[in-house]
DNA sequence: TGCCAGCATTGAAATTTTTCAATGTGATTA
DNA sequence: TAATCACATTGAAAAATTTCAATGCTGGCA
């Protein structure tokens, strides 16, 4: 949570209703070109962050699991850049920017909490780039299980549809396809029910460090 | 400048030696791995930030410009996950890490300006991933020289060599040189002097949106 | 001035990825 | 239970990219 570096009576000057909401797989929590009057924190679940090109090519550029910040682009009143999609069921807390502001002038706590939220997310921006977008599409798809696997808490970990492993990969959801089915002969991914699934990570890690 | 938006008060509070610093072409301000206690803020030139592999590939995960600071990352006290090395001539302003923590504290005004910069940054990596890494790889390298055009006060910009271009849009040395061949023959592209190009933005939008 | 070193370019063959068109498969619903 | 829908998988051919090996070009240096 943002707010869990804040003391108790940090909270107490919060005058305004920050609510909880859940989603279900697929609903939109807000889309390119919205105005944004609020920031997420993810609760639970998986949520793609994704942009549209002019031609009409869509490419995710995040995922948002627990505990990150959804909506820091927007802090400073311009509209989206982004669309935020969830993957499965999920729940947000959604905080309006006024309670942002006011919070940020007294309490130099959520100063170094939000400083530390756009670290994160420049970093992941970056290891994205290097780790996903690097390399033939076996090491991609590779690299993508085992970040999935690492996300989760659990044993087994959420599986994207193909054509959204695509999307982060960029590559085609054929290509991706090809790949998984490959692993899965291998035994290296056991897709399980509910989107779910397995890997045998050191047998990837070993193939596609 | 990081500080155009602090007062004149404000700088009189700084006991510690900010330094201007200026590097030739190709020179590593920090490496990957290095304790950081400095903040850089670029005042003329390019500098590549970019990130290694275990493997040993490498990908440039953005390019620096006048006004962007570097080292931001480090601002936690890890040490960085990037290499920087600078393009072409390079003037930067070194800030020690303390003169932040005490600005920060005592200046609002510099908080914003530091939210400002994360901001910019984290999106300049997501369109990095979006626009760059995205489509054939024609339409990587217009889409590079565009943003390169975009960048230059000039009517002129620094064309990277071809392996720099290729470690920026994951691709390979060889392909790139056939693409930016082939755009000089059509001339929508025209190498100059001293690693300067110019291009026909017209031409190269009209084909690669 | 001429030579060198370091890029850049090119070509052909090998490999990877995309494209396009069927064909499976599993979960949900009538 | 059967029908259906949304994905996933597969295969073959086309297209794009990489690889590898030469060959060009140019700016700096002897």
């Amino acid at each position: 949570m943002l707010f869990s570096d804040l003391q108790h009576e940090d909270f107490d000057r919060i005058h305004h209703p920050i609510d909880d909401i859940e989603y279900g797989p697929g609903s939109h929590i807000y889309m390119q070109g919205d105005a944004m009057p609020f920031v997420y924190t993810i609760r639970s679940g998986l949520v793609k962050l994704s942009q549209h090109l002019p031609n009409g090519d869509t490419r995710i550029v995040r995922l948002l699991r627990q505990g990150d910040l959804a909506g820091l682009e927007s802090l400073n009143g311009q509209p989206s850049e982004y669309e935020a999609i969830t993957l499965d069921h999920v729940r947000v807390c959604r905080i309006p920017h006024s309670v942002i502001e006011s919070l940020r002038r007294d309490t130099p706590r959520l100063h170094d909490a939000l400083m530390k939220r756009w670290q994160k997310a420049l970093s992941s921006a970056d290891s994205w780039i290097t780790r996903l977008t690097t390399g033939n599409s076996k090491t991609r798809v590779a690299r993508l299980l085992m970040l999935l696997d690492n996300n989760s808490e659990d044993d087994s970990f959420f599986l994207p549809t193909r054509e959204d492993m695509g999307a982060m990969l960029g590559v085609t959801t054929e290509s991706v396809s090809k790949v998984t089915a490959e692993f899965t002969r291998n035994n290296w991914l056991r897709p399980l029910a509910q989107h779910r699934a397995w890997i045998d990570s050191e047998a990837l890690e070993e193939n596609f460090e």
